[in-house]
DNA sequence: CCTTGTCCCGACCGATCGTTCGGTTACTCT
DNA sequence: AGAGTAACCGAACGATCGGTCGGGACAAGG
């Protein structure tokens, strides 16, 4: 609090406006000269908060990613049977997921074009595995299904998550959010058929 | 067969290749520069062939949105009880998904920046209200949970099903195909949870 | 007052974008 | 052989790309 800010841009207010742009054209697709004109400063100003395009995007995926990797470590977790840690994983994904939604929404959409892009790429790929590692071990005690392989069924729970980010807007009660991920996990554990 | 053709590029084998970069790069992150070094002609010669990189991009989507339009008109899909006809057109959906898997890729991941791509996510929409229309029939008959809003069941599912085209890579005998659309199908109805 | 540093700007850079054009090659048909 | 045409090419178009540069406005500290 020693300093007393001018109402102006910070590399973080920035990087708000920066990440819906891309959310809705696309990060190809997104030139300096549009977020300039959402943020409403010149083009030339963004390179005195950041150093360029990709370092947006590097700051968004990082978030989302950080959120991520936090619920593994989360005592839910990490200790009790690995069928009630995977749906806490699951519940917990889901709320990461819509809290930070446009942050995560980035990083579902990376391609690997760039460096970032698949730094970005690998380290999704290590969270799949944790959580792959989590499902193998709840069907060895034999609470989940053996019948299908765990690497698809763990692809496929990723996928009806992740796809919250193609539909989902913000509940200004936030009242939503409980709703989705009391589906998720119905839908996750117990399937669409009368129960 | 009355024309031997050259060997020679065609409107639509020049689109297999299109599509393939449009995939790895996203469409944005494509140039025609691009899709010449892949086709193996120059980037002027495309133009012989297709009006544009936006044709290309039509006729991607039109493949993909024709093959899933036409489960709907299938016996199965058509007559009988809702909650075996919903059954049926989620296991076609995963099949369209990998036989055509290429253009159905391209489509999910349109965003909506130009005519086209705001047009394909139209078509979309409504493909998913048809089968939004019935689970909401299987949910009258009492034949699946009630605990979930349809609206919402149906996001859920489309995203695992649509999520298959980030993972599955074809298989030359074939193979994987009856395992995915039998997981998902489980997955679907009956959840993780030992059966 | 003047200096210092933050914040911002218009003008501009070389590179690349999707597309066009004039012309050449190579095959088909007569 | 000669005409016609589908397929292709290199060069260049105006526009836009991500990024740079020198400098102006403004607040804080002396």
């Amino acid at each position: 609090m020693t300093t007393a800010k001018r109402d102006t841009y910070t590399p973080e207010t920035l990087l708000s406006v920066a990440v819906q742009v891309f959310n809705e054209r696309g990060y190809d697709g997104t030139s300096m000269e549009h977020l300039s004109k959402a943020a409403g400063i010149s083009k030339s100003s963004i390179y005195h908060h950041v150093s360029g395009k990709e370092e947006l995007l590097r700051r968004a995926v990082s978030r989302a990613l950080d959120g991520l990797f936090a619920i593994l470590d989360e005592e839910h977790a990490r200790v009790g049977r690995p069928v009630d840690r995977l749906e806490h994983v699951v519940r917990r994904m889901v709320e990461v997921l819509i809290g930070e939604l446009p942050y995560v929404t980035l990083l579902l959409r990376v391609r690997g074009n760039t460096a970032t892009e698949r730094w970005a790429l690998e380290r999704r790929r290590d969270f799949d595995h944790r959580v792959a590692e989590l499902l193998k071990a709840a069907a060895a005690d034999g609470d989940v299904r053996g019948d299908v392989e765990v690497r698809l069924a763990t692809r496929l729970v990723f996928g009806m998550i992740n796809s919250i980010v193609e539909w989902y807007r913000p509940d200004p009660r936030g009242a939503g959010e409980r709703e989705v991920s009391e589906a998720v996990v119905r839908l996750v554990f117990a399937g669409l058929k009368q129960g």
